[in-house]
DNA sequence: GCCGTTTTCGGCCCGACTGTTTTCAGTCG
């Protein structure tokens, strides 16, 4: 049975409730409540409509007999009669000015109850006419400050890929080095956390002139405006629109500022309360015993996690998503490591889209560590690419050939990365499959299919025996593309039915799978692959982004094809094959 | 509104910066 909802229809519900409480002024415990069971179902796995008919809503941490009755209704009938009241006691538009940064709950009410404002347009003009500045508790700053953000809002730059944050911040850190006596530097936030798009940067520093260092950095050559600047913190907009936020912290600090910098806001809150129930109590300067005011820990990380009765946990886990309960109970898995790499399973040259020889890609992954190498150049259907049809895969396989014998004992793997055709169908015949080491299969053409449409061609697509790996299952281009409207889900249990690996691709602007689906897929039992899809040597160096996203998966080496040695993977491989020539009766 | 090896009632994460105000509310992360 379909609900007439999904999870992110809950999650805008409640986020709404919350904001209009907290606008009316209710108590804060109760709006926080709303918000805190909004996060908790956006950070869901399971679907709530599902949930829901299983009777299972009060196991989601936050929902309570009230929350439980209320999502239900909504669930049921699409609306709301709660929150049908609640809207009805303000004008539809007000909650856009909670959008501007500086205004609040208390401040968008003043603005509502004064001058009737309750659009952005609205709050422009009163704010250019001079009204704001005689409202109680604004003033003339208050009112420029909106106008500055109104400004900034009009061009607001979305959330920036992973590798071009962790670029910009070593940049940052090394020029802070430079520039003032600095002890210790770190980046914290979801760019530690390695999610696949961050928002801003926190930086983070141990130095016995904090002043000096604060300074220092509203003075870096990239920076265009200071947002704020003060003794132990400063915030600013870089050029290119991405914000950086900076905190000095003296050394015996280091351990508790990291771990509070690092969030999530939700591992922090549930770390705090897991404290406060020792009678301690946590913030960035370390962790203390309420009553005596004794200190703790604070100075090393991973002992301020063991002071709580934790195992350290690995920042890519830090989402409150079980992390927290798996580390009491010291079950924290043995994530996957770059070291345990031992090649990369998709890699393009110059025989279709690729810039560089085969040979010299190869050379690039030999000089990488690693034992092996799979070529997966695109097949025909791909004319853009050049793809290969039949005979060029056969001269392609002459040439891995000739170059293994030279290269050994590292292998390169004759693969392909061939097209799935609209209808499901693959682009090369299995004669010519039958000549390859590594069969993996992408979806590059009528991305837009419908759902039901996309997903039969992917489950018709991962039932030819002889293929391996599904790559990029989601499609996905960060702030280009959208994935695929797909039933991931079918496809994830099929794919571990069929023994099929689900990429995680390593690719700045796809990281695709994610973190979220990479441990839906683990938990389904599919296996991953890592890979770079590297259309130059330089490439192979994306590979730590492609770590990091099955990390925040919870993968450990186990779940990993590409990190069995060769004559592991060439035993997988050859089974594989094995079992493909006996389903066409070829034994 | 939620929740419980301190509690079924009475708690609920914590501090920096800004601006307006003369001791602190509002906002943010």
């Amino acid at each position: 049975m379909e609900t007439a909802a999904r999870n992110s229809d809950v999650v805008r519900m409640l986020e709404e409730i919350g904001d209009l409480l907290e606008v009316k002024g209710e108590q804060n415990f109760r709006v926080n409540a709303y918000r805190k069971a909004a996060r908790a179902i956006a950070d869901l796995r399971e679907d709530i409509g599902e949930l829901y008919l299983a009777g299972r809503l009060r196991e989601i941490p936050g929902v309570g007999e009230a929350l439980e009755q209320k999502i239900a209704e909504f669930l049921e009938t699409g609306r709301l009669g709660y929150l049908e009241r609640l809207q009805a006691e303000f004008p539809p538009g007000l909650l856009t000015l909670l959008e501007v940064p500086g205004l609040g709950p208390r401040r968008a009410r003043v603005l509502y109850e004064t001058l009737k404002i309750e659009s952005l347009p609205a709050l422009e003009q009163a704010a250019r006419s001079g009204q704001i500045r005689d409202l109680p508790g604004m003033g003339e700053k208050v009112e420029a400050n909106i106008l500055r953000e109104l400004e900034r809002l009009k061009q607001r730059s979305t959330r920036h890929p992973l590798e071009f944050g962790l670029s910009q911040a070593r940049d940052l850190l090394a020029q802070l080095r430079r520039s003032a006596p600095v002890a210790q530097a770190a980046f914290a936030g979801s760019l530690r956390r390695m999610r696949d798009t961050i928002g801003d940067l926190d930086l983070l520093v141990v130095s016995s002139e904090p002043e000096r260092v604060a300074e220092a950095f509203t003075r870096l050559p990239r920076v265009v405006d200071v947002l704020s600047h003060g003794p132990q913190r400063a915030s600013v907009l870089l050029r290119g629109g991405l914000q950086a936020d900076l905190r000095i912290v003296p050394a015996e600090s280091w351990g508790a500022a990291l771990q509070y910098f690092t969030g999530s806001k939700a591992h922090n809150v549930h770390l705090r309360e897991l404290a406060l129930r020792h009678g301690w109590t946590l913030n960035e300067y370390g962790l203390f015993d309420v009553k005596t005011g004794e200190r703790l820990a604070g100075e090393d990380e991973d002992e301020l996690y063991r002071r709580l009765g934790l195992q350290p946990i690995p920042p890519e886990l830090r989402e409150d998503q079980g992390e927290i309960e798996a580390a009491l109970r010291g079950a924290l898995p043995a994530l996957v490591t770059l070291d345990d790499i031992r090649g990369d399973l998709h890699v393009h040259s110059d025989w279709t889209d690729g810039s560089a020889p085969l040979a010299t890609m190869a050379a690039a992954a030999a000089a990488r560590g690693y034992q092996y190498m799979a070529i997966t150049d695109h097949t025909k259907s791909l004319g853009v690419a050049r793809g290969l049809d039949e005979a060029r895969v056969l001269e392609q396989r002459a040439l891995v050939d000739r170059l293994n014998a030279e290269l050994a004992p590292f292998r390169i793997l004759l693969g392909t990365e061939m097209d799935i055709k609209r209808d499901g169908t693959l682009d090369l015949a299995n004669e010519a499959l039958d000549v390859m080491d590594y069969v993996s299969i992408s979806v590059h053409s009528a991305m837009n299919q419908p759902r039901e449409q996309m997903t039969e061609r992917m489950l018709r697509a991962i039932s030819n025996p002889y293929v391996t790996t599904l790559n990029h299952p989601r499609g996905r281009l960060l702030r280009r593309r959208e994935a695929y409207e797909v039933d991931l889900e079918r496809v994830i249990e099929a794919a571990a039915q069929r023994g099929v690996a689900l990429e995680v691709n390593a690719q700045p602007e796809r990281m695709d799978l994610d973190g979220f689906w990479a441990r839906r897929a683990i938990q389904a039992g599919a296996r991953l692959t890592i890979s770079t899809d590297s259309h130059a040597p330089g490439q192979l160096d994306f590979m730590p982004l492609g770590v990091a996203s099955a990390r925040r998966g919870w993968a450990t080496r186990r779940d990993v094809l590409n990190t069995l040695p060769l004559d592991e993977l060439l035993d997988f491989l050859g089974a594989r094959k094995a079992a493909a020539r006996h389903a066409r009766g070829l034994t």
